[in-house]
DNA sequence: GGCCAACGTTGGCCCGGCCAACGGTAGCAA
DNA sequence: TTGCTACCGTTGGCCGGGCCAACGTTGGCC
């Protein structure tokens, strides 16, 4: 009494937008699931992203990088310097910002949830050829540039 | 001092998965944004379209088509049926259950709403042809259906 | 009669996105 | 110089959505 009987309505499963925030959930819950294993959570690998792609920042700047608010930057990075992977520094330039660098360890560390990262993108999309993979990257683009231009 | 600068981490912006939240999240703004001028969330709509489609059930089961949980559709229902739009019976066959059936005012707000979603959905895709959100929903199915069955 | 399962309900947790407000600081212009 | 404006970091709070644990009630079944 718990399976053929539980259909989706299909007014939900027609939508494109139901599709997509549903396999957003599945990857979110993957990735969550496994950044947890390795202790962290999605602000830290995306803070620790932009420090490693772009090297030292202001907190207002990685937040505009990242997406992220500035209040939240604020706690995470807290969390990441409280786990010694990244420090902060004030500016001497102008005394409003804190200068954020990554450590060695945050490196170390960035790289091993970078793995986990690339481990989820495969399960996510494995009954895909690589080749719909491709197209499937090259239509979201185009939806978010267009989204995000406008 | 806020364009050119504060590009994202290509680290990001390469991965799927990531490019799938940040579509799931344009999506899911749009149309919070739009259900919330129509004084609704996201469990109202889905509840009403489950009812709709598959008639009077009990929240049990509505929470297993709908993928809510059983503890927030008590909550989503008393709102509902604050508003009329829904109504609880016991079931005499069986009064552990409750019998939920929507009203006509509910289907009028269901089909509201679900204008709503549609113009959503075409905003959403805008910059896609209709051959591509075909392969688009194909894609998707596929890989949904893959970690469901799994 | 007893045991287990399902039901509705309450209350709580977490994550992620957001906003308002504050004191401190910088820069620019009158 | 004095202001005005904008930026910065930080605190505290809100909301939506997905979950889980527990409880008392009720049914089904051995």
């Amino acid at each position: 009494m718990a399976t053929a009987d539980d259909a989706m309505p299909s007014r939900l499963t027609e939508k494109p937008s139901w599709l997509i925030s549903q396999t957003s959930m599945h990857a979110h819950r993957l990735l969550v699931d496994r950044l947890a294993t390795a202790g962290s959570h999605g602000y830290h690998y995306r803070l620790l992203a932009a420090l490693q792609e772009f090297g030292p920042a202001s907190q207002a700047r990685l937040g505009r990088r990242t997406g992220i608010d500035r209040s939240d930057v604020v706690a995470a990075l807290n969390d990441l310097a409280g786990r010694g992977m990244v420090e902060r520094a004030h500016d001497p330039a102008d005394r409003r910002r804190n200068i954020i660098t990554i450590t060695p360890a945050g490196t170390a560390h960035f790289q091993r949830l970078d793995g986990i990262l690339a481990v989820v993108q495969d399960d996510l999309l494995a009954p895909l050829s690589l080749a719909e993979r491709q197209l499937l990257i090259g239509m979201l683009t185009r939806v978010l540039e267009h989204h995000n231009s406008k």
